[in-house]
DNA sequence: CCTTGACGTCAAGTCAACTTGACGTAGTCG
DNA sequence: CGACTACGTCAAGTTGACTTGACGTCAAGG
């Protein structure tokens, strides 16, 4: 159950930004984003819940993978406004992101392996070598590279 | 034994693109940073030897789990100019980006099977998750964009 | 021979995820 | 009270990996 017992401890930005270990500005790029909030004390200052620091740190573990902040606000937006996601929630998250970090999952594994067996059978050479089939490489969606139509 | 016994066959740079399914802009732009070489025809068109196929698989394979292209320039440097890449050749860039790989395979692992765990244990506080364990959240260095896929 | 398309160069644009800078205010401490 | 620091806003810069655009050239086909 949710505490919604309210009891909430305010963070300034310097404080947030040193506990959290993040920059005062990722701060104000996240709040822009929308992927963490604050209120603001009479002078316009920031003021962070201490919520935001376990907001930060899954900001930051799921960054690490290589989950985009786009994706993972996503994530941040379907969960609930009050007290703490549920099993749900994160069950949720986790068949979104499964497929995603699976496939990164096989993709390092075999380039790793891949490096035994080339050493093994000369490969690399494109016709024997699965990781140098162009077909299959299109993964990466991004603007950058974008496979001829 | 490395084939020197030339026979080599030339591609125009439409053909490498298709066939090795970049842009023919991402061809000039390897071949700026030095990870692709060219010769040029007598009306200055470019010509890539049949064996840059084999060469930008490599850098596909490589980029693909996350390997900068720099890295890649480092390896692919210190492969043989001429012939084959040996099993030396192949152990060495393995040796270099061995850990590297398995750093990003644990990580990966270890966020998904989280999801699991945190969905049990009500986890992604900060206290009980090594996920959200912020001093060893600093190592990000870089000053732009910084992606692990 | 002329048109079309692939190619050449170089500068500038793009995108994500931030950081830096310029410049002004708020709050704290000696 | 004055200095100093933390903070506020907004624009612009940075990095990596490319793409796009502008503009001119080479080559093959009709």
């Amino acid at each position: 159950m949710a505490q919604v017992h309210e009891d909430v401890v305010w963070l300034k930005p310097g404080q947030l930004a040193e506990r959290a270990g993040v920059a005062v500005s990722t701060l104000h790029y996240y709040e822009s984003l929308g992927l963490i909030t604050s209120r603001r004390t009479a002078g316009n200052r920031r003021e962070y819940r201490r919520d935001t620091l376990r907001v930060l740190a899954f900001i930051r573990a799921s960054q690490r993978v290589g989950i985009s902040l786009d994706r993972i606000s996503d994530a941040l937006a379907s969960l609930p406004d009050e007290g703490l996601p549920t099993k749900k929630d994160w069950a949720r998250i986790s068949r979104d992101w499964e497929d995603d970090l699976n496939e990164r999952i096989d993709h390092l594994t075999a380039l790793r392996d891949k490096f035994s067996n080339c050493i093994g059978c000369g490969c690399l050479s494109l016709k024997s070598c699965p990781y140098s089939n162009p077909d299959d490489i299109l993964g990466a969606d991004g603007k950058g590279a974008r496979r001829i139509p």
